[in-house]
DNA sequence: ATAAATGTTAAGAA
DNA sequence: CTTCTTAACATTTA
């Protein structure tokens, strides 16, 4: 799940700010039993990070690859990892890494990086995209400190709608390209949602799990590309490798925050 | 039906 | 100490 889809996911548990946990119910129950009688309060997302705050606890969601959530219409035979029962109905999430939160979340969270946020920043990106001159596109597109919420199906429309090779070098890029890569990640990302929201997602990929190029009606490569080795769909006719090569910078180290992980294994992380 | 895939972390190796 | 490799998790779709 990309970072759109949970916004998505806020704005379907909006009627529920304000209620207060009757159960807690489904795998991790025992894990996170102390929710019962606490009021859900609200709930924001940073970037693929779904973040239920309750009275004076923040539950952190990711949905990796194949995690989900339902309201009111449980999965038939499928125990949730967590299910909260509220008065007016029931949140159910499945396969997902589900944490809890004890700091304040403005203290971990910088909203200037999520895609999402009104609080985008997109010079900060640009900046930051600048100091790793070396990382391919197709890596820093996934890059979740630079362009918190971007995911593989974004990665690879973006690169699509530039007519970038997804293994171009991020300093090969003119600043005017690089300029623009930042600008259409978020682009995309607020179209995604609106494509979405109405169920027309599937429908407007124009490379993603696409057979043919919709520009140039040539076949479509399909192969993992960058560090990360994420599959890329790419034309090789129209998505190039630009031949400027830019100046190198020093790349510099950028935190981020707290890690991922199932909270029934260990805590212990100084 | 076998494989690939909207993703990330932990542990150990180099 | 940093970077890389591998495994683990878990589910739907083609």
């Amino acid at each position: 799940m990309e970072g759109p889809s949970l916004v998505i996911a806020c704005e379907e548990l909006a009627p529920w700010f304000g209620h207060r946990v009757d159960a807690v119910d489904g795998a991790q129950a025992k894990t996170f039993g102390s929710l019962r009688g606490h009021e859900f309060t609200e709930a924001k997302s940073w970037g693929k990070h779904l973040l239920l705050r309750f009275e004076d606890v923040t539950l952190r969601i990711h949905f990796l690859m194949f995690g989900s959530y339902r309201i009111n219409d449980p999965r038939e035979n499928r125990i949730p990892k967590l299910e909260l029962r509220f008065g007016r109905g029931t949140i159910y999430f499945y396969s997902c890494a589900i944490r809890a939160l004890d700091r304040k979340i403005e203290d971990i969270y910088d909203w200037t990086t999520d895609l999402m946020s009104p609080a985008w920043d997109s010079k900060k990106a640009l900046d930051a995209v600048r100091e790793i001159p070396k990382t391919m596109v197709c890596d820093a597109l996934m890059d979740q400190t630079i362009f918190a919420g971007s995911g593989n199906i974004i990665k690879n429309e973006v690169l699509f709608n530039l007519e970038l090779h997804p293994e171009a070098r991020v300093g090969a890029l003119s600043a005017a390209q690089q300029q623009a890569l930042v600008k259409e990640v978020h682009t995309y990302s607020h179209q995604f949602y609106e494509w979405k929201k109405v169920g027309q997602l599937k429908r407007n990929w124009r490379i993603f799990r696409k057979k043919v190029c919709p520009r140039c009606h040539v076949p479509v490569k399909k192969r993992p590309t960058g560090k990360l080795e994420r599959f890329s769909h790419y034309c090789t006719s129209c998505q190039l490798k630009p031949k400027t090569k830019a100046t190198p910078k020093i790349t510099t180290g950028r935190k981020h925050p707290s890690s991922i992980g199932d909270s029934s294994s260990r805590r212990l992380r100084h």
